[in-house]
DNA sequence: TAGATTGTTAATCGATTAACAATC
DNA sequence: TAGATTGTTAATCGATTAACAATC
């Protein structure tokens, strides 16, 4: 497994094959050429051999790839087997939702504590993660040695939120708000949920069809 | 306003462009150049102007774009001036999020019903929508004419779900769900929104920065 | 061996950026 | 008018697809 510099639309579809591939390998399947899943991704088999290959060539001539191999260098290349410590932030409807829902632990990532201004749900727990008030975030990021936040808070409060989460020594962030993190903070990693903006989207395409 | 066929990297940027230029609106900003659009939203002046030619030149040579007519433009190109009628199904965490947070009204959508297996939520309302139970949905959807549907249930249950809501004339899915729809049904429109590809794509961007 | 399928190079396609004449 | 900024064409860049020799 090496690297270069690999561009972000192969980046965006190692998800997917992931899952997919995840999918075969439960399945027992213990081999799969790019032509077969070309036709799961919707794609050509040509873009998953140039995908597959930038991490170096472990597919067989005649053969195809062995799923689980495949799986696991994905896996790896995707960075799943390390785990980043991570808090939440914002305890309404959307934080809670992430907080009970994902499964953290098989993505990368460990939820280390949650964050809210509401005193009244403080000690609270979600899915044994601990409800922390906010004016301890700070300290507990520095002393947990916390590096990713997920913001799950009003667009309002997120340039404040986002600046104690720097000096806590927070780098990297998965964004729900419409704060551009990365105008304040150019080096900071984020990835952006911008959910309001995929509902436009999808009107849209409705009415391009009803055109 | 006309269109032509309208790229797809085109139309997921136009809700930001939308996004920009209301909150120029909002402070009563009367006038705005490709540059400045450009700074703001992290790109160059020519793809401003390439993209917002796209849709037939309001822009004046020497002066820049007029904002509240610019506003009122992407807002049409959108298509948030119509309203779609939408269910959402599965009243869990996600759902309740989505239901209790979206500005579906401003987004071309309007909320007509929640639907869910269980039964002891059944009749309750979120934010004035009623939750009733799955039985009735494809009835539902075809008495009120509803067009769209938003996904927040199992991925096991969504096959089902999406085969009654076809019936009942349901054609576009804002899909939280991992299954994958145009598959089985090719001429649906979908938006997914795939929550753990992001996290997993996060995770990557962490890793790389780490060598 | 013959058939299958990869790895990889070359060709195509599309999207972004640069340039500049038109014009307010 | 002179300066600014668009609309639009041309140049560049990157990503996808096609092709085929290498090889299991």
């Amino acid at each position: 497994m090496n690297k270069e510099n690999i561009s972000k639309s192969v980046i965006k579809r190692l998800p997917r094959y992931y899952r997919f591939i995840s999918e075969l390998d439960e399945q027992g399947v213990d081999r799969v050429s790019s032509g077969q899943l070309a036709e799961i991704m919707r794609t050509t088999a040509s873009q998953v051999r140039q995908d597959l290959n930038h991490f170096g060539g472990f597919g067989h001539q005649g053969y195809g790839y062995p799923v689980p191999k495949l799986k696991e260098e994905i896996k790896n290349i995707l960075g799943l087997n390390k785990t980043h410590k991570a808090v939440l932030i914002g305890a309404g409807h959307i934080g809670t939702a992430i907080a009970a829902h994902m499964d953290f632990e098989n993505m990368g990532f460990s939820l280390e504590g949650i964050f809210d201004t509401n005193k009244r749900i403080i000690g609270d727990k979600i899915r044994k993660v601990e409800i922390y008030e906010i004016e301890v975030l700070r300290d507990f990021c520095k002393a947990k040695g916390i590096s990713a936040a997920f913001l799950c808070i009003p667009r309002e409060s997120a340039p404040g939120v986002v600046k104690v989460l720097n000096e806590g020594g927070v780098n990297s962030f998965w964004n729900f708000t419409h704060y551009d993190i990365n105008a304040d903070y150019p080096d900071a990693i984020v990835e952006n949920v911008h959910l309001s903006d995929m509902l436009m989207t999808l009107c849209y395409s409705m009415k391009e069809l009803e055109d």
